[in-house]
RNA sequence: GCCCUCAUCGUCUAGUGGCCUAGGACGCCGCCCUUUCAAGGCGGUAGCACGGGUUCGAAUCCCGUUGGGGGCACCA
């Protein structure tokens, strides 16, 4: 048997993060199988429906490496209705489904509860198609339905106590329990991974591909990745889309390496580690059951290395969406026109060590290519005191008469300009930091004002040291 | 309320009855290096939820308790 997987997102404005996590696993299963991943847009609810969604979609797949093309699909759902109305209507004819006419009023007023599920009121009532009319599959009274999941091992639900749940809404269309299984169905999938969320539909969908004729799938549900307050990472409370992290400047790398590695781990005392690792070592079975919080300090350390790791041209190139400014990125401060290449691709490795996502690399270059630096007010008041003037003119005349404008030269320059004042370097070099790159902290200084040239860097020091 | 499910450092995990005095990573703390900040090096902090069994032996198996999570729509 052939392994057929599936990924179905609906779309929704954002990728969420957990659902990267399921394609991930789901890809490196049909892969490792040799099998099909097959991707089905679930665009029923045509209310909340837009094409740039579905694109969104598509690209962040792409950039976590699930390349279009390389796949089955992209399916719509939409497309489907037909076969799955099909598929209600012969439920209906075998006398699995019937017709129901309650309200969701009348169902609680005889139940006394919001959450009793439905009471079986019309399964012998006999009612036909009609306004107002949902169809409801008329689930089994007595026994068990055994679900085989990969990770859980076989979850048992009591049939007494699954409701007659509805397949057809009385506008005549297909609900999403039914959708799916007959999307399903018809797709070939074998194999069912998705969220954990899902496991309490499962005994639902396998009376259906059971009623329908079919056998049902393996199922995994993999846990929920949840927030620092161990709750299911939401939209509206959480950081959850998939974009936000990449326009933060997080690579496609370590995102897809750490993502892994929420409820797995690859062999051996490591965890970064190269896909192919990943893809190698990845068993759906050992996915630990329980819940995983998405630490994103962990992940910001992850980076970091993933960054250090980049060739130093690739750090270059990583940087550019940054640098120049996209649809989804803001544009950097300086104007296009000052930005220098040359100057970025010396100074570039000097900050990759010092970033760990990738769209700090604006506040640590920024002053090249500013006609003045930003200046932080803090660095300001903490630096320009108990003689600072007086020093950035030393600094100014000192670094005026320098012979060669080498950051050697430079530093030996203030050292020996500090040291006549009974100044460390790292005290002496505090004024001329923030002089000429606005803060406290930054890139190594002398490698950077050699960068910057003799004539702005003068020019720099001797106005802060006139408004100092 | 009902159904399902989960439980190793703060967090992500290794561990599948003796190799565990419980390993790694992130975080945190200290030291070294040092032109700031990083990076790097070295060291440290911290955990098997609880109670019963089973067994010569339990983080590992069983039962219970407690706690957490997910679901309970004519949403997906």
């Amino acid at each position: 048997m052939t392994v057929r997987v599936r990924f179905a997102p609906s779309p929704t404005g954002y990728f969420h993060i957990g659902g990267a996590r399921t394609a991930l696993q789901n890809w490196i299963y049909a892969n490792q199988h040799d099998g099909a991943f097959v991707l089905r847009i679930e665009d029923t609810d045509a209310a909340r429906n837009r094409p740039e969604w579905i694109e969104g979609i598509l690209s962040a797949l792409d950039w976590i490496g699930i390349r279009r093309g390389e796949y089955e699909g992209p399916y719509f759902q939409s497309a489907y209705a037909d076969k799955q109305k099909e598929a209600a209507a012969g439920l209906y004819a075998a006398g699995r489904a019937y017709y129901c006419d309650c309200t969701r009023e009348q169902i609680e007023a005889r139940t006394g509860s919001k959450y009793t599920g439905y009471d079986g009121h019309c399964h012998d009532r006999g009612l036909g198609p009609g306004e107002g009319r949902a169809m409801r599959f008329r689930t089994p009274d007595e026994g068990h339905t055994r679900v085989v999941d990969l990770i859980r091992g076989e979850p048992t639900f009591e049939n007494a106590k699954i409701e007659d749940f509805v397949l057809i809404r009385s506008d005549g269309s297909p609900v999403f329990l039914l959708a799916n299984v007959v999307d399903d169905i018809t797709m070939g999938i074998t194999h069912v991974f998705r969220g954990e969320e899902h496991l309490s539909n499962t005994p639902k969908q396998q009376l259906l591909w059971e009623a329908l004729g079919h056998q049902p799938p393996v199922w995994a549900h993999v846990p929920v990745v949840v927030n620092e307050k161990r709750q299911k990472l939401s939209k509206r409370r959480d950081k959850v889309a998939l974009e936000m992290y990449r326009d933060e400047g997080y690579l496609a790398e370590t995102m897809r390496n750490y993502l892994m590695l929420l409820g797995w781990a690859p062999s051996g005392d490591r965890e970064i580690v190269p896909w192919s690792v990943i893809e190698e070592e990845f068993r759906i079975e050992d996915v630990n059951p329980s819940s995983a919080f998405f630490d994103e300090k962990k992940l910001r350390a992850f980076n970091g290395d993933y960054i250090r790791a980049l060739a130093p041209e690739a750090f270059v190139d990583a940087c550019q969406p940054w640098l120049t400014g996209t649809s989804t990125i803001a544009p950097p401060p300086w104007a296009p026109g000052d930005f220098d290449p040359v100057v970025f691709a010396a100074a570039a490795p000097l900050a990759q060590t010092r970033i760990s996502v990738l769209s700090e690399i604006v506040d640590y270059v920024d002053f090249f290519f500013l006609d003045a630096p930003r200046v932080d007010e803090a660095s300001w008041t903490k630096t320009m005191r108990d003689g600072a003037t007086e020093l950035l003119w030393a600094a100014h005349k000192g670094f005026s008469g320098v012979s060669e404008w080498k950051a050697e030269t430079l530093k030996a320059t203030l050292e020996a300009i500090g040291a006549e004042r009974g100044l460390k370097l790292g005290k002496a070099q505090a004024p001329v930091r923030v002089a000429v790159t606005g803060r406290t902290v930054g890139l190594p200084l002398f490698e950077s004002i050699e960068l910057l040239g003799r004539d702005r860097t003068l020019e720099r020091v001797r106005r802060a040291a006139d408004t100092a």
